[in-house]
RNA sequence: GGCGUCGUAGCUCAGAUGGUAGAGCAGAGGACUGAAAAUCCUUGUGUCACUGGUUCAAUUCCAGUCGAUGCCA
């Protein structure tokens, strides 16, 4: 059962790490509010495993209320990684997630078959399953005064650059998302080649299996409870806690719902009431996209979040 | 009670000196490679409050009714 695996690309000697045969990794996903958290706590204990988090906005330790961490209790039962890790003023990326999971797997499946990443961020899920393209990190100066351009100059400036130093990505890339632009401009920038020619999409070769459960309600249930979980979060001190980032709000890990509706509200935008429905409203247009992404994946293995037993079952089967 | 203003898409409101109407938000669908709880795309027929009148034609003008709102009493 037990192997011994050497991993490549280790300069100074050849790292032997013990590892169990054909470790599963499950992935635990589903829309904001299904209930991912608690299953995945049920999940992982009954396993006797760990989890990793996948969700880019729990990294941060001063957004506990505003993003539903896990309570002290819950991060008591089982071990969790990736949870409030970071600070708001770090400065992060999906690479580094990428990186940091993956090595933490390797640790991991020392000694343990299987392993939980819970989250509902698709793309950072999909970094830890497939990885993705090296692409090495622009000068932050670069975004600031491609940023500019846009706001002086409009999208048009972005768009006839890329058109011209990069134009198979210009073909392919939606040319109105200026994000879209700004990153490909950057890499142009940045690498000296076109951002195209560095994206390979290979999927990378994991040393451990996947299993996908996603997890979800029905639409009028779903919104039902995120409904709930904001008034709680409002009830738990979202608002306090929101007052107490508002001097940060210009960075990029507070450009998040729940947070930048009170700021708007702090500024005089709107009352009180106003930022909580608007706070609902955005939290359901969430679910809604991140529901686009999942169902487009065909590995995603859809349950009830009460079905607990069949996903255990799933998992028993997936370990042989 | 008198005088005004308003009544248009689920919501907030534009609009045509008469030829049956359009934005934002919401809703629905979609995209997504270091910002991803981010960013972006597509999608708007609704008794234009009701009843009459004028007119070839009224949601638009006129009158009345109902409702909302403001001022005066």
């Amino acid at each position: 059962m037990i192997s011994k695996v050497s991993i490549d690309g280790c300069r100074d000697s050849i790292m032997i790490l013990m590892t169990f045969d054909n470790p599963l990794l499950v992935v635990l996903t589903g829309p904001t509010a299904s209930g991912k958290t608690r299953t995945g706590i049920h999940l992982a204990s009954h396993f006797h495993s760990e989890i990793l988090s996948a969700d880019s906005r729990q990294f941060f330790h001063e957004m506990k209320i505003g993003t539903a961490f896990p309570v002290p209790h819950e991060l008591a039962c089982v071990k969790h990684h990736f949870i409030g890790h970071l600070s708001i003023h770090d400065s992060y990326n999906i690479s580094r997630f990428e990186t940091d999971a993956i090595q933490l797997l390797e640790r991991l499946f020392q000694h343990r078959r299987v392993v939980f990443l819970v989250g509902g961020s698709g793309l950072y899920i999909n970094a830890v399953c497939h990885g993705i393209d090296f692409l090495p990190d622009p000068n932050p100066v670069m975004r600031i005064e491609l940023k500019l351009r846009l706001e002086q100059h409009g999208i048009a400036t972005l768009q006839e650059e890329l058109q011209k130093t990069d134009p198979e990505y210009a073909a392919m890339v939606d040319m109105a998302n200026p994000a879209r632009l700004i990153r490909a401009l950057e890499i142009c920038h940045t690498t000296g080649v076109p951002y195209s020619s560095l994206r390979l999409n290979n999927p990378k070769e994991r040393p451990f299996r996947i299993l996908k459960i996603g997890i979800t309600h029905p639409r009028e249930v779903l919104n039902e409870r995120i409904n709930n979980r904001v008034d709680q979060m409002i009830d738990a001190g979202l608002v306090e806690e929101a007052r107490q980032l508002y001097p940060y709000r210009h960075l990029n890990a507070l450009n998040t719902v729940g947070y930048k509706e009170l700021f708007d509200h702090f500024d005089g935008a709107y009352p009180l009431a106003m930022a909580i429905e608007k706070i609902k409203t955005h939290s359901r247009r969430y679910a809604k996209r991140q529901m686009t992404w999942f169902t487009k994946d065909a590995e995603m293995v859809w349950f009830l979040p009460s079905e607990t037993e069949r996903m255990i079952s799933l998992i028993e089967k997936s370990m042989c």
